[in-house]
DNA sequence: ATGACTGGTAACACCAGA
């Protein structure tokens, strides 16, 4: 089984794109970001004539997640608990049936964090401090279980094009690695690390020929419980969907799982 | 390389992203 993460960056912007590569590809489950709609706002139509079960998390303009999936959704789960009053749309849940048990698959886009020194900050680590508690409960379960999507986080030097251009940043600084330390060390695994050493970028920016210099960071991630981590098979990051017309700034990173 | 883009909303500019 094939699962992926992809920020799109404004679904309406990127039906065309996000169409092409489903046919392309055809991953099991994808979980997108960004999608910048209401749930009516979705492209559920065109979605679902490709075959997949559609689940929306959205809010007007910004944030918002779905999760694609060609398996039924067994249970769908929306936000992230622990704070009634933030009104975010950055988590979404699906729990699917695979033979020999079940598997969790929850997607999220996780605050940017930027400016440091605006509230914009405080509300990330947060974000993090809550999605650790989460996640914690999660692997009470011992399930295979696989946190995905854009965390707006730099895990190391080698994930970053220039890395000293970053430190400092509200995605490669010291509070915000320290919240994926704790998540690492709970016992989720990163899979593109577990499957490779090698430098490898999810995110260029669309300013300052960043595509052309190749000037990408590492910020869009597959953490896996051990039981799911024990199923892997390979990470592939598309790299070449930055090339297509019209791309987001992110390309999808998918897993292969044998599940 | 010091480079400066894109979507959504609304309104003919601003905010947000990373």
């Amino acid at each position: 089984m094939r699962i992926a993460t992809w920020n799109i960056n404004g679904i309406k912007a990127r039906l065309e794109l996000l169409v092409r590569w489903l046919e392309e590809e055809k991953p099991d489950i994808v979980g997108l970001q960004e999608i910048k709609t209401v749930d009516e706002g979705f492209p559920r139509a065109e979605i679902e004539a490709l075959g997949y079960n559609v689940e929306t998390h959205g809010q007007k303009s910004w944030n918002g997640v779905a999760l694609l999936s060609k398996l039924p959704f067994d249970e769908v789960h929306r936000r992230l608990p622990g704070r009634d009053e933030d009104e975010q749309a950055r988590l979404i849940e699906g729990v699917f049936s695979v033979e020999g048990g079940v598997i969790r698959v929850c997607n999220i886009y996780l605050p940017n964090g930027n400016p440091v020194d605006t509230e914009k900050f405080p509300y990330k680590l947060e974000w993090m401090d809550r999605l650790n508690r989460f996640v914690q409960d999660r692997l009470a379960l011992e399930e295979p279980f696989i946190l995905m999507g854009d965390f707006n986080l730099i895990p190391a030097p080698i994930d970053a094009h220039d890395p000293a251009a970053w430190w400092g940043d509200a995605l490669y600084r010291p509070e915000s690695l320290e919240k994926f330390r704790i998540l690492r060390n709970m016992g989720m695994t990163d899979a593109l690390r577990a499957i490779s050493a090698e430098e490898a970028y999810t995110f260029w920016d669309f300013q300052a020929g960043a595509w052309r210099r190749n000037a990408g960071i590492r910020i869009d991630h597959l953490m896996l419980s051990p039981q799911a981590a024990d199923r892997l098979d390979d990470v592939v990051i598309h790299k070449d969907v930055r090339g297509w017309d019209k791309p987001s700034d992110h390309v999808p990173v998918e897993g292969a799982f044998s599940f």
